[in-house]
DNA sequence: ACAATGTCGACTGAATTAGTCGTGAATACC
DNA sequence: GGTATTCACGACTAATTCAGTCGACATTGT
């Protein structure tokens, strides 16, 4: 039931491109450091980024990789369904074809639960991630200062 | 962030058994044959139920399977956690020790998610499901006689 | 005694996940 | 043009989990 951690991983690296927006590219190596990484493997977890069409890459010195689009156009639904594939929790949900409910007959459960979840994860931008965690560093210092 | 099979195979296999409430044990192959599911394998699951306190087993002639508590007692939450272990979609959300925060900033949507997921499947008792299923069934066949 | 049934644990095969590595391609800079 | 920097892509591998099988054993009704 749990998130891959190409998920994890993946939104965390957008997350670190959000924050710095407007800066010019931000290459792997950093990203990798910064949100612990292992750097060769977030190669690939871009490249699926960019294929989805949420970042964009440019080679060479002072290269790296920045948003395609505006954090306030990308949502964490979206985000995550070019990381994961489908997030259902259960296949029959996407599939969706008559003749296994008869067997089953849980699906409605979960059903609300998915519809649910896919609602809350469009709400949520990545703008708003790279807020909160702005916002969640902010009091960690104030705390620190106590 | 599929279910496993665990988890769906376990739920039709106590559906099976609730709609047989009070009709003394109900036997593996039996189940096994109604939900579409391997004997062998079932075998584990029953296990892991019985060890869980969900149902009572009964060797011997006539033996069988039977709910260890009503069926109104049993909710879809607590099976599935007996059958899957944590359901939450992120390690943070049950480890919960502070310092992995700061890296990823994205708990809080998650977190809400989880939670409502927990609520929805406390909701809903293995009796409801039963009920449900016997509906369903009812219109199935109100429809295929049009 | 014997047949029906559940119990338990060891084992296996398949699939998925989580990477690593090497080679090549674009680009900036001198 | 040469070179250093950085991304691009695909082949390969290791580790883990999932899904299931099997065989020997325990219990109980007849
Ligand atoms: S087959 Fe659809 S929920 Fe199990
Ligand atoms: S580490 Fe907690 S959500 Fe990614």
């Amino acid at each position: 039931m749990l998130l891959s951690t190409k998920g994890d991983y993946g939104v965390r690296a957008m997350i670190d491109l959000a924050k710095h927006e407007g800066e010019g590219p931000v290459q792997r190596a950093e990203i990798a450091k910064r949100r612990q990484i292992p750097e060769s493997y977030l190669d690939h977890l871009l490249a699926q980024l960019r294929r989805a069409g949420f970042v964009r890459s440019v080679r060479g010195p002072g290269g790296g990789h920045l948003l395609a689009k505006p954090a306030e156009e990308i949502c964490l639904l979206h985000l995550l369904e070019a990381l994961e594939g489908s997030l259902a929790p259960l296949q029959c949900l996407d599939n969706h074809e008559p003749g296994s409910e008869a067997i089953c007959g849980q699906e409605w459960v979960w059903q609300e639960i998915y519809d649910d979840m896919r609602r809350k994860l469009a709400a949520v931008s990545l703008a708003a991630l790279a807020e909160h965690e702005r916002e969640h560093e902010r009091t960690a210092v104030v705390n620190y200062s106590i």
